[in-house]
DNA sequence: TGTTTATAGTACAAATTGTACTATAAAGCA
DNA sequence: TGCTTTATAGTACAATTTGTACTATAAACA
């Protein structure tokens, strides 16, 4: 076990990144310095300098912390319908409603730039994509799908039609485009149940 | 018309923001100042400040020239998947091949923060849309279109996807990948030709 | 050719960023 | 509890960056 942490160091990286967050959705990456985190928190810019000497490890361990995945919970039950509209709502909720919808086009950018922040986004967007491949894995094994659809595309078309909206486009996510949107992911992964009038 | 400008104005400007990009490209927006395009083009500091008092003005003209679309054409001679394949490799090139692979994420962080970038952002993917959305229209116009499939959905899928893929994910595109997504998009738009075997 | 104007260069002021050190108070431990 | 360790606040100051003012030069323009 590594030794038990001083409390007080837990208390200000804790304070100081939720501030550094705060200021990343206000300000962006140009706004994040020690001096602006210390003015915004009270801790004094000697200590901020202690715990991040480099102000990239302050704004990484920033990124970090929102891009922790609020543990999406995997409903699998089906049908592939309601299991989607369920993740997505998620989904989108994260985008609408969490720092996340702000801090997430700051970590794109810093991402093409430095390694860390890299990973971090890669990890945060891979650990999303797996929980929706669930969602079309269940339906695939009830035997929901349509074949030859690779899974692959489907969830990225899950995923990058609301991110793309919302960071991208400018365009609201809300529920009468969640419907939407589900019908198309539906209409291409579902196997066609018995031919209607259409 | 307004007067004519001094040649040596436009070659400044021209410079300064070539460079501009440039850094973008390497360092984000973190990198662009005065005193590093000085240093890069041999520019004086004072006559950047002349043309830019604010740094911020400055990256957005950069933006605005990152952002400039290279007029794509629009073909729309059918059928849907050729249109369709040209016209997302050209979006692909773009990204791939293009600094806009690696300034729009620049672009986008700086949208959520500043008017004029959230502005020059829409703009571009206003004009990309509409480009795409020619496709579906003159496919639609041939009669090649399933009833009832939105276009402007099929639209922001055709885009997001590539986007996701490149600018989030971390995701490759090439040919295979377009072949594959152009084949997602034709299957959720085009009106089912008489019912093959499958 | 003479006038206008953009640029380079310089000096300097102001603000920001980074470092070193001290005193204090909280935490950890016997 | 009392002693030691250590994290923080505060201060001073150095180094760097950013912003401004002014001058001389050279290119554009009429």
């Amino acid at each position: 076990m590594t030794k038990p942490e001083d409390p007080r160091q837990i208390a200000t990286r804790h304070v100081a990144l939720e501030a550094a967050l705060d200021i990343l959705r206000e300000q962006g990456v140009l706004g994040v310095t020690h001096a602006s985190i210390s003015a915004q928190t009270g801790i004094s810019r000697s200590t901020l300098y202690r715990h991040w000497p480099e102000i990239d490890q302050l704004r990484n361990d920033a990124f970090k912390r929102a891009a922790t995945p609020p543990s999406i919970s995997p409903r699998t039950n089906g049908p592939l319908r309601a299991d989607l509209t369920w993740m997505l709502g998620i989904l989108m909720a994260a985008l609408n409603e969490t720092p996340w919808g702000k801090i997430a086009p700051q970590v794109i950018a810093a991402a093409t730039i430095d390694e860390e922040a890299r990973s971090v986004l890669d990890d945060f967007m891979k650990d999303r994509m797996v929980s929706v491949e669930a969602v079309f894995a269940a339906a695939e094994a009830r035997g929901e799908l349509s074949p030859n659809v690779p899974t692959s595309e489907l969830v990225q078309m899950a995923i990058a039609v609301p991110y793309f909206r919302k960071l991208i486009a400018g365009l609201p996510l809300d529920h009468d485009w969640l419907d939407n949107h589900v019908d198309m992911i539906c209409r291409l992964a579902e196997k066609p149940k018995r031919r209607s009038k259409n």
